[in-house]
DNA sequence: GGGCCCGCAGGG
DNA sequence: CCCTGCGGGCCC
């Protein structure tokens, strides 16, 4: 005997689930690798697999830099790509320590700041971490060097990169609209048909408990309305009027299909195409703020999960995009794809 | 695997 | 400074 909620949640999954359709069949939507003629019939889910976490927190000492000619030569390690499947590295090199230690790689002689930039003053703040960026996390649309399918064990190291700024935070905006978002299996009731997705806002969470039991969490369960005031939700209703793009990322706890098997990846861009309130998939149906995503065509196909195979036969296209860029890093303010 | 607690980036 | 936030390491 259903509620009346529970009548309610299924007529909203029905309705969204046939707006994000709708948006895939809009010209020049639908490319994911595999995809039939005809609509979408989502593949099952499959297992995920959590990430592997290593006991020892040390991370792996860094190669030696080529004595010297570390001036414009980035640490390699700043990006995992998937190009990395080759010679075995494969996604099981679970060794990226969190307690990073940078005196230990200054003292390496690394690198640590590839370019200025960011609003950082490198001279007076040498130690800051922002100034391993190479390009500013707050622009749209695509970050030079990075492609389509770039993957990173860690959201620490996406952030890096400079596609998706907040470590936590599933939104990352501004009074102009949102950069990126990230994908990450926050809310249960959120579709994704890989070309189209529907995506929750933030707030309405009870991160601190009460003045006797605080709790200081990074997440926790919808215990509130959220609104469109809570400044990353009003960031997206913002990008569905301008339709800027905006960088998306997958991750493992994605329950989707597209979603990574460990890790997270760059998906590209897509643009917000409608924005909008309803009850969400919570115990006693606080509403939230939902948005409806469209990728943006012509980019390099979604994957399937992690795709094994495809991806294998892919890994030589891995930078070969039109609107990527070949080098690790730009001398250039360079910001193809930028709409700023 | 769940609970706990924490650092951190970013914005006000 | 304060606060938030779809992480993640650690302990049990």
């Amino acid at each position: 005997m259903p509620t009346a909620y529970e009548k309610e949640r299924e007529a909203n999954m029905a309705r969204n689930r046939a707006l994000l359709e709708e948006l895939q069949l809009d010209k020049g939507g639908a490319t994911f690798l595999g995809m039939p003629e005809k609509p979408a019939p989502v593949p099952p889910f499959k297992k995920r697999r959590p990430v592997v976490h290593q006991k020892n927190k040390k991370r792996k000492t860094p190669p030696p830099s080529d004595s010297g000619a570390e001036s414009e030569t980035p640490p390699s390690r700043v990006r995992k790509v998937a190009t990395e499947v080759e010679g075995g590295l494969r996604r099981s090199s679970r060794n990226a320590g969190k307690t990073v230690n940078y005196e230990a790689e200054i003292a390496h002689g690394l690198p640590k700041i590839v370019t200025k930039k960011v609003g950082v003053d490198h001279d007076t703040e040498p130690n800051r971490r922002s100034g391993k960026r190479a390009h500013d996390p707050k622009t749209f649309g695509s970050i030079p060097g990075i492609a389509v399918g770039t993957w990173w064990e860690t959201r620490e190291d996406c952030s890096n990169d400079a596609i998706h700024a907040p470590w936590v935070a599933g939104i990352s905006g501004s009074p102009e609209g949102a950069y990126s978002v990230a994908l990450s299996g926050g809310y249960e009731d959120d579709i994704d048909l890989g070309e189209a997705f529907t995506f929750t806002g933030s707030g309405g969470r009870d991160l601190k408990g009460t003045k006797n039991a605080p709790k200081n969490l990074r997440t926790a369960p919808q215990s509130a309305d959220q609104s469109f005031e809570n400044p990353f939700n009003k960031a997206l209703k913002i990008s569905s009027e301008t339709k800027k793009p905006v960088r998306v990322i997958r991750g493992f706890k994605l329950k989707s299909p597209f979603a990574p098997v460990e890790g997270y990846r760059y998906d590209g861009l897509y643009t917000v195409e409608k924005a909008w309130m309803e009850r969400g998939l919570n115990p006693k149906g606080f509403l939230v703020c939902k948005f409806a995503f469209k990728r943006v065509p012509g980019q390099k196909p979604l994957v399937l999960g992690d795709a094994e195979g495809a991806e294998a036969e892919d890994e030589e296209d891995a930078f070969s995009d039109a609107d990527d860029t070949p080098s690790e890093v730009q001398d250039t303010e360079d910001v193809s794809g930028s709409t700023n």
